[in-house]
Order: C-alpha cells, then structure tokens, then sequence
DNA sequence: CATTACCAAGCAAGCGCTAGGTTTGTAAAG
DNA sequence: CTTTACAAACCTAGCGCTTGCTTGGTAATG
C-alpha cells in the first residue's frame, strides 16, 4: 500500500487517461519538458489554456503528467506560482525571439514585417498555448506578480516601438499617426488570432504576417 | 432573530460596503436595471469582467447587490445561467445598435467607418464591461450555452460581412483581400481595446475610430 | 547518506445550491 | 376604507462536495 509503483509505468496511462497526447510534446523547444518541473510547466499551459486557471484543479495537472496531486507542491509553492512560472517563462522566450528577428532584419520594411511576423508565431506556434495563458489569465496573478511580469513585458512592448518609431522618422507610418495606439491596434488583431487561426487551415503564417503587414502599414508598401 | 430587518437599510449599507458605487448604475440603458434580475446582470457583468467568472462567487455578487446568496436562485436557476443571460443581452442589444447603425449610413465608407465606430462604442462604452465578459468569459458556458449564443453571434457578424463584401464589390477593399481575415484582424483588433482604452484619456472615441478606419482601409481614403 | 522525486491520507475552507419559512407590494372582494 | 388573497422577493441555515495545500513518510539515485 505505502510506496511508489514503478516510475515507468506511470507516465504511460497518465498520458493515456484522457485523450490528450499532445500535453508533454511541445510548450518549450528547449528541451526543458524534460525535467519534472518542465513537464508541469508544459502540462499546465496546456491545461490553463484550455479550461482557464480556475477551473484547472491541482488533480487535473497532477493527471496529465502522472503524479498524485500533493506531489506537485515539492516543485511548486502554490497554484499561482506555476501560472506565474509559465507566463515569465514564455515572455523570455520571445523576448529572446524578438530580438533574435530584429538582429538579422535590416531594413525598417524589413524590420516591420519581421516584427509581425515573430509575434505571430509566438502566438500561432508551438508557444501558443502559453501566450493564450498569458494573455487571458492575467486576473488571476496577484498584485506582486502582475508588477514583476509588467516589467518583462515592458522590455518586449520597447523592441516594438523603437522600431515604429523608427519606421515613422523613415516616412514607412504617416506623421499623424500615433505609434503607440497602432502598437495597440495591431497587438490586439494578432492576439485575437489565437482564438481562430489554426495551421492546418489554407493559409499558412507568412501569408497572414503579409496581410496583416498590408493592413497596418500601406504606406511602407 | 428570524425576518428581514427593513428594506430601506438594505441596498444602501451593500453598496458602501465594498468600495463599487457604480454597479447598479449602467449596464443596460434600457431602465432593467430597476428590476431585481437586472440589477443582478449589471452587478454580475461588473463582477465578471473584474474577477473572472470562475473567481466571482455567489456570495460577492449577492452582496454587490444587497441580498442574500441564497435569493440569486430565485431570479437563476444556476450561477452559469446568469453568465449565459449577461452575454445573451449585450448581443441582442449591440446586434440592435449595428443595425440601427447601418441604416442609417448610405455609401460604403460611410458604412465601414460605422461599423467600426459602432463596434468600438459597445466595447469602450456603456456595454463594454458586459462585452468583455462575453468575449473572456465563453469558456464558462456549457456547450448548448455556447451554441445558442453563437447562433446570435453569427447573426451580427454577418452583418459586418455583408458590408465588407459589398465595399469590396465597389472597390474600397483591394481585390486580393480576404474579407473574412480582415473582419478578425480587426475584429481583434477592437476587441483589444477593452483592455487600455480609456475614455478619460486624450483619444476620444471617434478619433480612436477613424485611426482604425485609417489602418484598415487605406484604399478607401 | 543526502538529495530529489514522489505517494497516501486527509484537513480546513470555500463553493454552488437547496429547503422551508417570512416579508412586502398589489389588487380584488367585502 | 378595510380585509383577504397571493405571488414575487427575500432570509436563515446548512448540506454535500471540491478545492488548494499539508503532513509524514518511502524509494531511488549518485
């Protein structure tokens, strides 16, 4: 009665449990779903994205990746540490993505459609299920870790706008516009597209980056 | 020990006991909220877009509105029903507005700027709180919830396609746009400025609207 | 032999909701 | 003008269940 049964035997029917063989392949592409801690965090963000924070319970999680639902807090403090976990770790990542577009992007036409482009497959691709988390499930962090994450994303939102920025000085956005409000605007057609763009659908993410390009920007066109 | 101490003291000491002296003041401008049920829809669309469903319990929404827990379930059978009546209501009526909106606009810029200025008024304006329920909150509904309310959904995105469809027959619309991608580019769009707009800023509604119209379509202009 | 990863059992709190009774507003009947 | 009748609105008390989380222990690894 007391004990553990075999490790190996658990993940198997865990996974096998409830239909969803897809929780343990793909938050991270750093290999990170390897550790305990990382397959909570990409269950989690499978989960949360699904049926919300609240209505996830600690057994749930526990099931997806095969534990009893106590075992979860020697990993994890609380419930919100681990949404506040998969919200951080994902505005790394595409912080670091970012960047990453904006070093290899010359022009500001370039950098403009990079930009759009990153974003939407931050959203769109394998880190999807963590945006939507981050995104929709804000309400549920408390005050401390709203400010902590605020700040992260600060850093992201300022690689947009020095490039807009840059782009108006370069005559690619019209003199009256407001930057920031087109930030605002266009940040909201691309998060919305988590909710209805789905890849096995005909178009495929370049060509929505183009039309969303051509919708913010004709000017630069 | 037993009955109800008199009426009059009641609603008063609730709405100074938690800090929300705007609850009962505007969800609906049609004079419901002077009946009980809706006094409890605008206080649940308050409580809603505040919270979160999953997080606003019986006993907070009882208290917005000076009752008791127990007595919300002589106005809803089910704490999930008062979700479905809140999302039901801001459809019709913003179904009703762009309607209204529409027939009154005669070409097809005329049309697209309406659209958009409609949409943006029921999601910044009186409405919004219960709007952003209706957008954040769908996952809560059950499934034939959220089929009924689709079915209503559908209707009010016609009308935005049909107008689309109409301004890209005329030439507003460049004839290598997909109508559909663009309603939810700027559907999201919209949508998104639940979150940071706010009125008491510099940008008023109709400047907000026509930078929209500007970013959607720059052939029409 | 310490560290990491886990289990089994269960507690205290909070949840949606119910049951059965009381009060209040309204309007017809005396 | 009163009395009676009745439905709508509300209260009190609490049931049954689920929740996040804790405790005290075991098993395997290096």
């Amino acid at each position: 009665m007391a004990g553990n049964p075999n490790r190996s035997q658990q993940p198997s029917n865990a996974s096998v449990a409830n239909g969803s063989s897809k929780a343990s392949a793909d938050l991270l592409p750093n290999g990170m779903e390897n550790t305990p801690r990382g397959r909570l965090l990409a269950a989690a963000a499978h989960l949360f994205r699904m049926k919300g924070f609240e209505r996830t319970t600690v057994r749930d999680l526990a099931q997806e990746v095969g534990i009893q639902s106590g075992s979860i807090f020697h990993h994890f403090k609380t419930k919100e540490e681990i949404l506040r976990c998969v919200m951080e770790e994902v505005i790394h990542l595409n912080t670091e993505r970012l960047r990453a577009s904006m070093a290899k992007a010359n022009t500001p036409q370039e950098k403009l459609y990079e930009l759009i482009r990153a974003e939407l497959n931050s959203i769109v691709g394998e880190t999807g299920e963590a945006m939507a988390v981050l995104i929709f499930e804000w309400r549920c962090l408390k005050e401390d870790s709203q400010q902590y994450l605020l700040e992260l994303r600060n850093h992201y939102e300022r690689i947009w706008l020095n490039v807009l920025e840059e782009a108006k000085k370069e005559g690619q956005i019209a003199a009256d516009r407001d930057v920031v409000v087109l930030r605002r605007l266009l940040g909201g057609a691309l998060a919305w597209s988590n909710y209805w763009y789905r890849s096995e659908g005909k178009l495929d993410i370049d060509q929505l980056a183009k039309q969303t390009l051509y919708m913010a920007f004709p000017e630069g066109l």
